[in-house]
DNA sequence: TCAAGTTTTTCCAAATAATGAAACATAGTT
DNA sequence: AACTATGTTTCATTATTTGGAAAAACTTGA
């Protein structure tokens, strides 16, 4: 799991440290990371040293043990603020938001997953970053397979050959084959459903979010359960949300010519 | 403004780059950066690779502009989930806000800052990034001044003087003598007002949430505009949101003691 | 099309920082 | 006190980083 890419020398180690501490997901020991890490002790305390020192994760004393740091969140929100995609779209996704009374995600593809940059809860304005930031697959998600189906071949067999095809419900698509194939119709359609392919009982109809000449720079979509909404009553919602991944798209794409004020 | 700190080898450096690029807040040019940045121009250039590679920076070909990557949006989100307060102050603060029917803040103390964790609008549920993991002053908001108050001598110090008392408005606090005379009947009535200190016609209750051995670890605050709400009003609010904050603290305490699972 | 001006990228010997085996320290147990 | 497990420091060796300068690459204007 852990990068096993190109070296990038000191800081590449230390980001991988970093992300060691981070793919556990909780406090960790030393001597707990050691075990996994593929760096000799003294290494991995300097490098672990070095990070603390940099704020990039913190210490707790009494139980002795890493977690990422404050510092990440901070840099986060620059990160975000600094989205050609996210910052733009807020004022669009709270009004579909509003509109269609269901949850609505934004995401972005990011190295063959999806994930999502920001989202509407109207019901109960619940989670924060407890969603955004989140990843999830691209072969099984709405969003995922409405970007997929509008990037070209030479991007799309990149991310398909990142994809892990696991078989999450009865209903996930797990060849690519396959998805190629439904990809071709979400081409034509315009948008893409989740079939309750990630999840059992979860439902969604998704567009992709284009520039004015075509390039994919996010996904969004409507979300709901097999509870309160069929395919054919999420699909009464797609001039909305189409409309709105227009909107996005126009606004996203025009932000970066006007005015360089490097 | 850049980290003038410790040297930190070659991972300081790359991360001083990074916080440059944040700092600045739009996207890039090489050149640009190299004017600011006290780094040679080689050298800036390795630097600003490295951290491509490792996804910590995105470029864009077209403009020729750096800016910040999508991994650190990913991994702020495990931070804040691995954070020993904000996942577990999710529910009461979700309860708190929909009781109060008021915009609700967690933040926790980060460096002399008050760094905003998570927020709650239950008017309109906008907002997300773009609040979550903003930074403020400490001596000018009601969080800030109430965490203030319950650190030990000590930590106070230390917090103070990285303390800018720049005056936001009429009300701002600007000395750390007047700071500390506040902190003092803060920590005697257990809340924090922010009396339009940093905000023009902004107004909150405020509240610090500890462990049960007194540890500050974060605070807890309901806020509104002096449109809607005066001092007295507010502080009809002290009730639940001291028992909030209470719940809190023991819920994030208690955390951190049974089963180790290193 | 060519040359001058900018900006970005590459080179390489010298300077510096990272390495890791082993020694040392510390806390907890028997 | 000896043993054990975990965390920290040392230091000669090795590998990486450094940055001035030069070479590309791209822009512009005549």
């Amino acid at each position: 799991m852990t990068n096993e890419k190109r070296g990038d020398g000191t800081v590449g180690k230390a980001l991988d440290v970093l992300s060691e501490v981070a793919e556990i997901g909780s406090p960790v020991r030393f001597s707990s990371l050691l075990k996994t890490s593929k760096y000799p002790k003294a290494t991995l305390y300097r490098l672990l040293q070095t990070l603390l020192n940099q704020d990039m994760l913190s210490y707790n004393e009494e139980e002795q043990t890493y977690k990422l740091g404050l510092k990440l969140v901070r840099m986060a929100h620059s990160a975000w603020l600094q989205s050609s995609l996210a910052p733009v779209a807020v004022p669009f996704i709270d009004d579909l938001s509003a509109k269609v009374g269901e949850t609505v995600h934004l995401a972005e593809l990011d190295n063959g997953q999806v994930l999502y940059v920001d989202k509407r809860n109207p019901a109960s304005p619940i989670e924060m970053y407890s969603q955004a930031g989140k990843v999830g697959p691209a072969y099984c998600t709405g969003v995922g397979k409405a970007m997929m189906a509008f990037l070209d071949e030479s991007e799309l067999n990149k991310v398909i050959s990142k994809q892990a095809f696991h078989k999450y419900t009865q209903h996930t698509i797990t060849s690519a084959k396959a998805l190629k194939k439904e990809l071709v119709s979400i081409k034509k359609e315009g948008i893409a459903f989740d079939r309750q392919e990630h999840e059992e009982k979860i439902i969604c109809i998704s567009s992709p979010i284009l520039t004015s000449n075509g390039k994919v720079i996010g996904g969004l979509s409507i979300t709901s359960s097999i509870d309160i909404h069929s395919l054919k009553s999420l699909e009464k919602f797609k001039p909305e949300l189409l409309e709105t991944s227009e909107l996005i798209g126009r606004e996203a794409g025009a932000w970066s010519f006007p005015e360089k004020k490097y």
